[in-house]
Order: C-alpha cells, then structure tokens, then sequence
DNA sequence: ATGTGACTTGGAGTCCGTT
DNA sequence: AAACGGACTCCAAGTCACA
C-alpha cells in the first residue's frame, strides 16, 4: 500500500523532529486535519504538497518515497 | 520548478528506454495526452501515478523525484 | 493534540479532435 | 510520433464540526 508507507514515513520523520500535526501543518503552510489523513494514508496526495512536506520535515523529497524497510 | 523538473526526468528516462509517449501510456496505464502533459511540466501529478510512472519506467519511484543536476 | 465523516471547489486525468 | 485545444468526469485539496 503506497499511500499507507508514505503516510508512516511522515508520520516517523515529523515526530523524530518532535512536531505535532498541528506543527507540521504550519511549517508546511496546509491544514492540520490534512497533515493527518495523509498520516494515515487516506490522500494520494500530489508531487507539489509532497515537496512542501519534505521542505517543512528539512529533507529531500525523494527522501519521503524511499522504501522505509527499517523503520519502526 | 518542481513541476518541470519531474516531467524532464520522465522524458529522459523515457526516451532512455526507447518508448514513445504512447508506449509509456500504455505501460502506466495512464493516457497517451496526460504523459505529454506530464513531461512538459503542466500537471501536478499524485502519488499513486507516480508510481505507475516509476514502474512503467523500471526504476524506483523515489529516482523520479531525485534532483537531476546534470541531467540534459 | 489527533481521528473521522462530510462537504465545496479546483484541478487531475480522460477523450475527442486538429496541427 | 508529439503538441495542443475543448469538454468532460472524478478525485485531490482544503476546511469544518465533532468525537
């Protein structure tokens, strides 16, 4: 399910930089109820917020596609 | 440009692979006009027909997202 | 501070054709 | 083979009330 590991990869990079929902959905200029259904895998979500999420979490974009095998 | 960026990597690594824009169409499932508009950087495409893309294309869906600095 | 269902609006994605 | 236009459908974007 690639919308479900992009939204687990989100989710583990905006709490490894200890951002609430709410915190994440300011940096990234969207809405706090958004960053959560992304979250949660429930968006297909397009390249243009992809990049605004990956800038707001301060890593590269390809970043946030990686296949996330280690990650928790 | 993040757009025109990403429809430059398509191009190129569709053209690297010897497809036409309808080749590709037909592998990705996606229609032959919208991979046109794809390349020339006019649509904001969502995740899930990125990675069609990726796996029309055979590479990984994090590579089209790669900043391709010398890239032609 | 997050989950969720519902909603409106703009644009993603399709299909016809012409150049 | 590819760019582009118009018209269409449907879904992503963005927001809200409430759990």
């Amino acid at each position: 399910m690639v919308l479900i590991e992009f939204g687990k990869r989100v989710r583990s990079l905006r709490e490894a930089s200890g951002l609430s929902q709410e915190g994440l959905a300011e940096r990234a200029h969207l809405h706090r109820t958004y960053i959560g259904s992304v979250e949660r895998g429930e968006r297909n979500i397009s390249l243009l917020n992809i990049h605004r999420l990956a800038r707001a979490l301060d890593v590269a974009p390809d970043e946030l596609l990686r296949d996330s095998e280690g990650l928790g």
